[in-house]
DNA sequence: CTGAAAGCGCTAACAT
DNA sequence: ATGTTAGCGCTTTCAG
């Protein structure tokens, strides 16, 4: 393991000083064409590349940004991680990924392991954070970008998002429209924005169509397969009569439910019409047919590395740009009218 | 946005040297409790954190890794970057995510791009280079770690992955054990070791039950779900007598087999039986119930991780370590006894 | 257009 | 046990 070449053996080697090869390797301008092209080749000859923390270390952008998100594992995360990949590496930017597990605790700990490692921003997609954290990381230099969850007030941010109130209002509208008159929700944690708002949307198409939300049919979930099976365990035991339709708060969650319906044999949508939200690959298996609500996912994530991006190479500080994106809704096989005298 | 504290603030308000503060930074020895104490206070108090870059810079290990896979969408490298994720955070590592695209140019740009930004080392699970770069990188004092896939002669480097030739052997057995004769097998990327490796499997079980190969039942595929779909395609334009079973070697692929039977309505398994590769979450779908080979895939990420930070820490190289997991027959619904006289 | 020199913040070898 | 000092490799004034 050979010592690595410094900026000093090429300006040897050049016959010029540091400074020339520095402003080379810049591209600042004070440099005679003829110089550029002899150093320049020489740069490349000898493969010579500027040790990444010496720049860090007087100044310059690192080129790494961080993204912080709740499960990679999740194929709405993988999705937006990919879309940032995609346009980072573009760019020739680095992104660490961070899970936090939707934990409060570990999202601030990334947040900070990140600034601490001289991130030039970061995309949160995992926003649990207090609006005085999120100031405080803000106030440290730190570039922001929120993505799919924002906090209390994101106005302060840079946000890119999918109007999750109109998509719960797309779902419940559809829901009603094919003559449901009870329709269960299925939310995710509480606090998760995404989830509030789908509710919001679900619970104004309700009142638009003069009917009360019932508090009983309002489940709770966690965004997880795993939890749109033991709503179903809940959502049986619902005292007659019961909801004809569920709305569940994301695809992951009503592919649970669909599971455990299966399993205990209950039909759908013959039963129970149940419809999702993401449009994640999954729910277009033909085995499946998930009716949902569509967003297009890796878009959201591209678009928010490109608006960090951009944040980070322009200095002077606009003000935070927020782009809102409208759902659209895919009828495949899992809702259909409810059974007559149902 | 106010200047960071450094070294020297913290080492002004406790009254000591800079390289006091830096012993207790790094907790060496050669310091008193006293000091220790006080000083450890300050820093707390201004929750000072020293400068990655210059750290970095003066030699010190970054505690940064970086992870190459070709497609994080694919859940198979989901999970296998989760794993990883876990044991690094518990280790205090941060971890570069790369995705490749399966191209080995990009492999190597990121690889590249990765030693250029300081890493301590790669787990790299994406092998598509030639043993001559993958020395070069070794060679810049690289520490490699590979994951899942490997190079033709994997040696002299660390690894951890499943042994796919046993997988192989297991699935075809499986097939032959319920009758089968005729059984096609599609493959991933010729040049992919757990391709070829899972080929070799299915090769050496044909020939123990004095089967030829018969080089038209071998499609070729890129492990991902829409080449499933493509082969079978191919697969129903095969003369008679077609296969009776199909072995992909991959759960992606299998799935998108499985799709485009459905679509063509051709019924599994009493038509054709399809078992896959991997066990990825998908395949234990109510609906799909696939019959595959199953790998433990954060396990291995996991251990992965584990060993590339122990490789980083232990200054002194040992030999590389060789781990090779075996895989495990899973079946479920979508392999049965062909039917009679066919 | 080019070079010399002063940092950037930290570590580690060398004094004390 | 603690302080002093010389780098680590690069960028960036400031002179020339």
């Amino acid at each position: 393991m050979k010592k690595n070449l410094t900026i000093q053996d090429i300006a040897q080697e050049a016959g010029v000083s540091k400074s020339t090869v520095s402003r080379i390797l810049n591209n600042s301008s004070n440099v005679s064409p003829q110089t550029r092209e002899r150093v320049s080749a020489i740069i490349l000859k000898r493969r010579y590349r500027p040790n990444f923390f010496a720049r860090g270390l007087s100044g310059l952008k690192a080129g790494v940004i961080g993204v912080v998100v709740t499960d990679i594992t999740n194929p709405f995360y993988a999705l937006l991680v990919k879309g940032i990949e995609d346009v980072c590496r573009n760019y020739r930017y680095s992104v660490f990924l961070c899970n936090t597990d939707g934990r409060e605790e570990e999202e601030r700990a990334q947040l900070e392991s990140l600034t601490q490692r001289g991130v030039d921003g970061v995309i949160l997609a995992s926003t649990m954070l207090d609006d005085q954290s999120m100031r405080d990381f803000q106030e440290k230099g730190l570039q922001l970008v929120l993505l799919a969850r924002l906090p209390q007030d994101p106005r302060p941010y840079e946000y890119v998002v999918t109007d999750n109130v109109m998509g719960g209002h797309l779902a419940t509208k559809h829901l009603l429209s094919l003559g449901h008159r009870r329709i269960a929700f299925l939310s995710g944690p509480w606090l998760a924005s995404p989830s509030h708002d789908r509710f919001a949307g679900y619970r104004r198409a309700l009142e638009e169509a003069l009917i009360a939300v019932d508090e009983r049919w309002v489940l709770r979930g966690d965004f997880k397969m795993e939890s749109g099976s033991r709503a179903v365990q809940l959502f049986l035991q619902l005292p007659p009569p019961r909801p004809t339709a569920l709305f569940a708060a994301n695809d992951a969650m009503a592919m649970g439910v669909l599971e455990s319906l299966a399993e205990l044999g209950v039909k759908v949508p013959e039963e129970l019409s149940v419809i999702g939200f993401d449009d994640t690959p999954l729910g277009g298996l033909h085995c499946v047919q998930l009716t949902t609500i569509s967003q297009s996912i890796a878009e959201q994530g591209a678009l928010s590395a490109r608006m960090l991006v951009e944040r980070i190479t322009q200095s002077k500080k606009s003000e935070p740009r927020h782009v809102v994106l409208p759902p659209k809704l895919i009828i495949r096989k899992t809702t259909a009218r409810p059974r007559p005298g149902r």
